[in-house]
DNA sequence: ACAAAATATATCGCTTGCGATTTAATCTTC
DNA sequence: GAAGATTAAATCGCAAGCGATATATTTTGT
């Protein structure tokens, strides 16, 4: 068999993605068990903290995910009383998320997180401006989603 | 609502490397569809293809991932046609996976995969060492698995 | 105004990913 | 060499994630 070092796994460019992905959602678990959250609901209840009302939609966009996902996910949040979900009455195609009391209240609860990974994430010996180097490629890479192909 | 910058979104370090890692493999899904792979499943060939026989452990130690995942992933490979899975006869508790002459002609067509996706790439203005610098910080971050916690 | 297109959400079926536990085999230690 | 610890896989249950499709509503074009 060749053994072409392009598909060597060591020499992948995404695999590093996938893995830190994972590490990551990881690294926020026991944190966000404590609210009662999984790492997508806790993306979800963030945009929800920081713009009250939107529409699934709405949240679909900011966080790059479709009903599909979205649907289920936020049934979740309601049953768990964060959120409340309702149709729009001047379009009924649409449905309107919204933070409950509980749900504005867990904002609170969550405010020490940010700090909390930072701190992790300062003994892996990355730098500030690692990170936002880091931040800015991964974000030339997420606006090929838009785009085109290569054949 | 107090309204804390560090919880809004666009200040999140680490959605970007969720968005992204969903943004590739979406990236290699057309590609991989035609070979018949999902992109674990992909992962998982490459090493095979490197290191030609391997134990679950083993392809979980390179990949990062448990048997938990790479049991029901394997044996979908195994009713495919790609691997085989057999117990070794030293140890029975471990699974030798191997190459079938399936899964070994599968490597030159997979061949062309990472030519495609740096094309796909290139498209997003990100030169090579700024891929080889993600990598490095992005490997910093997966790092973090072995150790410690922040309190 | 009405048919067709577009839009928003939901549903379905499947694969991943993982925490927790189980089962079976091997290793340690006495 | 038997008891207890360790190890390797597998199993279970659940939440994501997503392609494909369905359903309902609104918009568009004529």
């Amino acid at each position: 068999m060749k053994n072409s070092a392009e598909l060597e796994i060591e020499n992948q460019y995404c695999f590093p993605i996938y893995a830190a992905s994972r590490v990551v959602t990881k690294l926020y678990t026991p944190l966000l068990n404590e609210l009662g959250l999984t790492y997508p609901q806790y993306l979800t209840m963030l945009v929800l903290w920081q713009y009250q009302n939107l529409t699934v939609n709405d949240i679909g966009s900011k966080l790059m995910l479709e009903s599909n996902t979205l649907t289920p996910l936020l049934k979740r949040l309601e049953s768990q009383g964060f959120i409340s979900r309702k149709r729009s009455s001047s379009d009924e195609r649409v449905v309107e998320i919204s933070l409950t009391e509980k749900g504005i209240n867990l904002k609170k609860k969550a405010s020490y997180i940010p700090e909390k990974l930072s701190c992790s994430i300062s003994h892996s010996g990355i730098s500030q401006e690692e990170m936002d180097q880091m931040k800015h490629t991964l974000q030339k890479l997420i606006a090929l989603t838009k785009e085109h192909h290569c054949k």
